[in-house]
DNA sequence: GTCTATAAGCAGATAGAC
DNA sequence: GTCTATCTGCTTATAGAC
């Protein structure tokens, strides 16, 4: 693999386990052995250049990801469900969040950093877009299906804030067992 | 007002708006007129036992401010609603995020500093019992209720995050409009 | 394209006068 | 309890050799 897609990989991992200014250019390129003069070879602005070659990354990961889980279960809360699964398998595991998430570097950095906003809301639309076509095959009409998406991406990401805060996986867990509540009685 | 109180007001509106580590302990001591010494004095171990005492502040005002919300409102449907109403007139007037939120602060401390973590996992605590209690008393099962006050913070802070990341109000509109779906139907 | 060494600036924290 | 001046360490970024 080259250096820049190292770095982005490596950078990725780190962004999203400890959050932007936690970590420093230092650490990402100590972690993948590679110099100063290549990273501002690579990424001339630097840092934040780095962090936005890591959210594209990112973006065409999860629609990879996501659109391959939509494709092996029946339906949208099949499909749902398995990614919060995943989540929670991750959290087990690892102790941290490395999944279909970013919501620390948009709290971190939406405020501060116009490119860097709109590298992730492009990341949440595409994400969203995916759970809406899916339940517009559900018959679900089409606001309805945007708003359940919404819903659907708000509750997950606000849960793993959750577990964050608290330390456990309950947060998501109780999410997914109460997704069938809402996504039942409104198909069509 | 004391100086200590003006710090902690200050502070927590700061952080609330731009994150931890986007706000220098510069700015926070120019922009209440308070010189380093003062803060050294009142808070030894610097920033964080400043952050620290934001939260517990924080917490206190929020739970009032609740719990008053709570007793106007007949019914959680409403009271939250009312909530997210807020919520909302915060974003659209001031364009930042200073109510009953501060899920930047976890996202960007919780992994890495333990008592920061505590101190807002105690905030949600507090916050998801006071919902809870309401369900309860409207017939709500207590393990229905622990379920539902946990997915109605995760909805309202995952909205918040939305409507940062796409700079527009409807994520938490779009919240607020679907609650009743989950809350009717549900009681007892 | 990658290396090392160094720069320049700012962060948080401290010491000691008043 | 509050002030000013200063310190240390770490951050990102650059220059120039290879």
């Amino acid at each position: 693999m080259d250096t820049k897609s190292l770095m982005i990989d490596t950078a990725t991992l780190l962004f999203q386990q400890k959050g932007y200014k936690n970590v420093g250019v230092n650490e990402i390129l100590k972690a993948c052995n590679v110099t100063k003069g290549a990273l501002y070879h690579h990424f001339p602005n630097g840092k934040e250049e780095l962090l936005i070659a890591c959210l594209k990354g990112l973006n065409e990961a999860i629609t990879i990801d996501i659109e391959d889980i939509f494709k092996k279960h029946p339906s949208t809360l099949e499909a749902i469900q398995s990614m919060i699964d995943k989540l929670i398998h991750n959290l087990e595991t690892e102790g941290t969040i490395t999944g279909y998430t970013f919501s620390s570097i948009v709290s971190e950095m939406a405020t501060v950093s116009e490119p860097v906003r709109q590298a992730c809301s492009l990341l949440y639309e595409n994400m969203e877009r995916i759970y809406c076509d899916k339940l517009v095959t559900e018959g679900y009409s089409q606001e309805s299906a945007f708003e359940m998406a919404l819903w659907m991406t708000a509750s997950i990401e606000g849960a793993m804030m959750l577990c964050l805060t608290q330390k456990s996986t309950t947060p998501l867990k109780t999410i997914s067992k109460l997704l069938p509540t809402i996504l039942k009685g409104r198909t069509s």
